[in-house]
DNA sequence: TGGCGATATGATGGATCCGTCAAACCAGCA
DNA sequence: TGCTGGTTTGACGGATCCATCATATCGCCA
């Protein structure tokens, strides 16, 4: 698990990334980021998603420990379990902002790398 | 891919994490933001890996253009392509440290932790 | 109590990822 | 040229992840 202290510290590091590792949990994330608390119905309202894919992806972000529950009368509030996720989101956009304007100054190795074949324009 | 800009970034900053999901990746991520640069023999005896499983996972690290590679001699010289890459890292352990104190304040046992995250009744 | 809206869980088929094996490639050197 | 150590690539079975459907649970109110 996430947690476990028996694994070595890169095998639970890579478990974290793991857990972050899909769109519509990102997205999730950088909600609540945005909110102190966001019910299950706002997230379905705000991401498109369908009800029973979010709380799948609701119940791997519960599971990793990135997001606490609570349930307050017929509805589930959700929030960031750590300030320290919204955190780790701004670096991961700090680094692709890094990696993209790299890679704009160059161009010229498009034909060894195949993520780059695929840039628009 | 990871440098497509026609996608939502939220897709992008997905495939990112994607790309560090894995222990050999972070493994190499790691020893590289201890060090200017390594080869892939060095790498080779640090991580333990067979030698076509790490340049395996190489080869996504440089897909994802966390990583780049030069050859000199007969080597191939591995370094981090941005510091971003590494200031990522510490930042998702500083995000582990508080997952794990918070859940040490918690409860005793990281083998109850499922229960833990259990919806309240 | 029964029904309803909100949310979670379980199961399933299809997609993606992983480790390993075999083969190819590359740079130096005899 | 051919050999050798270092590194990469391609292919394949097995494991894991994902979206969807069906079903279950919870809290509320009639």
């Amino acid at each position: 698990m996430l947690t476990d202290a028996s694994k070595p510290l890169y095998e639970v590091k890579a478990n974290l990334f793991k857990g972050l590792a899909h769109p519509a949990r990102i997205r999730v994330l950088e909600i609540l980021s945005g909110a102190e608390e966001v019910s299950v119905a706002g997230l379905l309202t705000e991401t498109g998603l369908e009800a029973s894919n979010l709380s799948q992806h609701l119940g791997v972000l519960r599971r990793f420990l990135l997001v606490t529950a609570e349930r307050r009368g017929s509805l589930v509030y959700y929030r960031l379990a750590h300030p320290e996720v919204a955190e780790l989101l701004r670096v991961a956009r700090s680094l692709l902002a890094a990696v993209l304007q790299d890679n704009r100054d160059r161009l010229e190795v498009a034909d060894s790398l195949p993520a780059l074949t695929e840039l628009p324009r």
